[in-house]
DNA sequence: TTTTGATATATGATTATCCATATATTTAAT
DNA sequence: ATTAAATATATGGATAATCATATATCAAAA
């Protein structure tokens, strides 16, 4: 079961926030699109949210060759209004205009291969 | 100034937590009050509150012998309601009960010693 | 159809760093 | 001298970063 205070923690990093901030907004994204958006080592975006997944938050599933997270839908009911005010914390750094910026940009995102 | 990462890494920490919780709830609270309340040692509760305090959620005031903390009433706006939310969470818990049960069963409260 | 290679993701293993706690000591107020 | 609070130091434990590698999927060529 998942505490206030584990909740908390999660939120604690900030490569943790941004991701999760990311998939509120965006939905469902890949690991690679994580990796190109906050342009970090895919290792290192991988084990963040292998320690969401683990504690509840986020959901992964696969899609043939790549894995989508998203906002897990049956997360805690006292987190939920705990996590829209982080998003709104988050959604207005400068840091995260640059991590959206980086996602829009980005060549060969799988969803938009698939469609074109 | 405090980022979103480091507010919820104030927030990450059980003895954090419950300090923060039990101060939105009473208000101001010394001390000794709070070691009492969670019983836990003077030096780690005296720690965590320093940190609290120089990342700008807590402020201290002394009073004759005793220094009272509060929540900082000049905290960042985008705190607020995370803040809220937070105590939310916490007040439903066991072991916010058994604090509050502590600190109200304490003996020679600085306060009471004060009106009596 | 099997093999080769490319891409996507996860995970050991290692190292470094940070954090929380405990004990002891010190400062400050009465 | 006593009570309240803060701080110094050491230590154990958790956390994070990195590199290298393993696994899985897919595409395309032989």
């Amino acid at each position: 079961m998942l505490t206030p205070a584990q909740f908390f923690k999660c939120l604690s990093d900030d490569t943790r926030l941004r991701c999760i901030t990311l998939l509120q907004k965006e939905g469902k994204l890949c690991v690679c699109e994580l990796t190109a958006a906050l342009a970090l080592s895919q290792p290192k975006i991988s084990r963040h949210l292998a320690s969401l997944r683990q504690c509840g938050l986020l959901q992964d599933s696969r899609e043939g060759q790549w894995v989508y997270y998203q906002i897990n839908p049956a997360v805690p009911a006292w987190t939920a209004p705990l996590l829209i005010n982080a998003l709104a914390a988050v959604e207005s750094t400068d840091q995260f205009s640059i991590d959206q910026g980086r996602l829009q940009q980005m060549e060969n995102r799988p969803d938009t291969a698939l469609c074109c």
